[in-house]
DNA sequence: AGATAAGCGAGACGGTACGTCGGGTCTTATA
DNA sequence: TATAAGACCCGACGTACCGTCTCGCTTATCT
């Protein structure tokens, strides 16, 4: 065993830079809007901190910005609507909502960018996961109550909806996200193929 | 009608100039794989051109890049499967395929990324909307011959499969994309909800 | 008939491009004082000329600035003051005069700067020349009256004179042109040698 | 004294970038001969330095060539010849033997170019300077010996003869620089106006 | 208390690419 | 054939960042 009593020697990191260097990189993401434009310097600048500071911490821009990103997990909202469909659109609005923004839009590019496929990974397990998770708590819940239909793929719900609200917002252009919300939900849950005749 | 007899002094732009460009371009935007390492420099080199030629033409790298992947327009797979399920799968499963390789993602974080919202624009309308309209005849036939339930929304089926096949190839790594394309489209059809009792 | 006795076929060239070309190369030489501030691009724009007529009759920028310089030959001033040193003032008053102003500077760089001599060569020709010469003839009927003493080398006390006058300009600053001529002419004439006790 | 116990933050400036800049620009200036044809980036490749390293140092290539030209201060004769004329005449011989030389021509090109009239003071303070003061102790020297005229005033004895020995090297072609020097002090000693009869 | 060791802000380092400018050549249509 | 216009390839310009490397200092732990 070796620090958790017995330390590391030397003067240890110091959290006010984690934090300053963060928050100047969320700044910056969310005004510049493009990863590109973001530039370390400007970072180290923004913080008060020297630019080695920030290399001896991540080694490179981009892992920077993806844990810059990863701090937000703003919160979900609260559910229990008491069906499943109501909470469904409850989530998806708050996706939908999480389109617009320049923020949300960097991100969207780090997510779908990346040549290094770990770093989309891990922003996606920060960001993504916690709200893929929710939906799928929502859809077992369903599968429970016997809301959701047997034989529906959980995995190919959630990325039809989400993926539906990722689209949708971009070429459906204007709308609340509550309307594009049950949209989105109404079609799924309807089906789109004709009722038998019978 | 423009200028036909009465032109433009001076010597006219090269065509060759401008194919060497976009191919060079788009040859490096493969390899690399990332918009950040395809260098104007790179591009001017390998087309055998110089750099003035290319901001002759582009104001930037991202416009460049744009026109590059718009002269794309890989062709669309013959439909006429007999059904509408069929040609959904046969659509979706292109779009499913062509998620890999590293020109795709980086044309996805050219789609995705942009502060200027003109660009992100022309390239969907570029590269996109090709396979929207071909879905949006293939949901148009589907309501013709009652294949497709009535009040379904198209933009939202669209949005819904297009959205979800984008996720879905991610999300659940691996599969043919035959596989994937007909989770989506049966998914889709039968709907999530369970079906009423009766 | 075509040509006095046969002239070229096709269209002659212009005197009126000539002459454009020409005074915008020296307006431009004024201005921006410094010939790697002149751009053929700029002198053709100024005569309203494309830069290939330029390039139809010099070889390159410095060869046409040469022959602009040359065409200035601004004129002598008239001498027959009566005596070798008023004609020698008043020739070295002109000389100092013209080494103020922008253009002159220039023409200066120029003549000592060339990496390929020939240069050099032909603008002291054209320029430098007719002042040498003026010098010359005042000398020679100096020796001729006798008030030149014998045994002096004209070329020397040229040389002495003007270069001379190029320095002083510079090193002593202000001061008229008269005055800086005459202190240099009447240093020679009396020489910086003691007299003989004798 | 200026700051030798607070000295600035950061990393210090390398002494050996910028002895390795000057010689790499003084190689380039004695080998192309034209201040045109030296390049910013062809010196940092041969120094071996970054380009910013250089513009951090000086604003433009015209600054730093007058940098480089005023390391030079080549040694002056020794001289104590005995006599005025001796000294003279050493002197004048070093002046034109620096006349040949590409790198001499570069810094006359320099020194008389200027649009900027503070480049042209600089270098002349560093490389002109020293020599005319060279001259003016051994005038100064003579006229305590009684050597030279008193009432000959050293600033345009100077000018004569190094304005002599600038243009007899070029107009009188070639000689050596001894017979130069000798002729022009001799001209210069002895003056040029007739002996009175008396 | 002093030594040791690492982190700190600052900023210079060697580089790469940017977007602009100008050089000298080439290619149009027109005169 | 010359002309005005303007595109062509080339390469230098001066700028902005990259990721690394000193500096002098501060802040810890370990003797």
């Amino acid at each position: 065993m070796q620090t958790p009593p017995g330390r590391r020697p030397g003067r240890p990191r110091s959290r006010r830079a984690d934090d300053a260097i963060l928050s100047a990189a969320l700044d910056l993401l969310g005004e510049r809007g493009n990863i590109a434009e973001v530039s370390i310097e400007a970072i180290a600048a923004r913080a008060g901190v020297g630019k080695a500071t920030i290399y001896r911490r991540w080694p490179g821009k981009e892992e920077l910005l993806v844990d810059a990103v990863a701090t937000l997990r703003p919160p979900l909202p609260d559910l229990d609507e008491g069906s499943m469909r109501g909470d469904l659109v409850l989530l998806l609005e708050q996706v939908c909502a999480e389109m617009d923004g320049k923020l949300q839009r960097a991100i969207n590019a780090l997510l779908v960018s990346r040549a290094h496929p770990e770093i989309g990974a891990r922003i996606k397990h920060a960001v993504l996961a916690p709200r893929r998770e929710a939906l799928y708590q929502v859809l077992r819940r369903g599968a429970e109550t016997g809301e959701l239909r047997p034989g529906a793929d959980p995995e190919a719900v959630l990325n039809l909806l989400m993926g539906g609200a990722l689209l949708h917002r971009r070429s459906a252009g204007g709308g609340s996200p509550r309307a594009c919300a049950e949209l989105l939900v109404d079609t799924l849950l309807a089906g789109i193929a004709a009722p038998r005749p019978a």
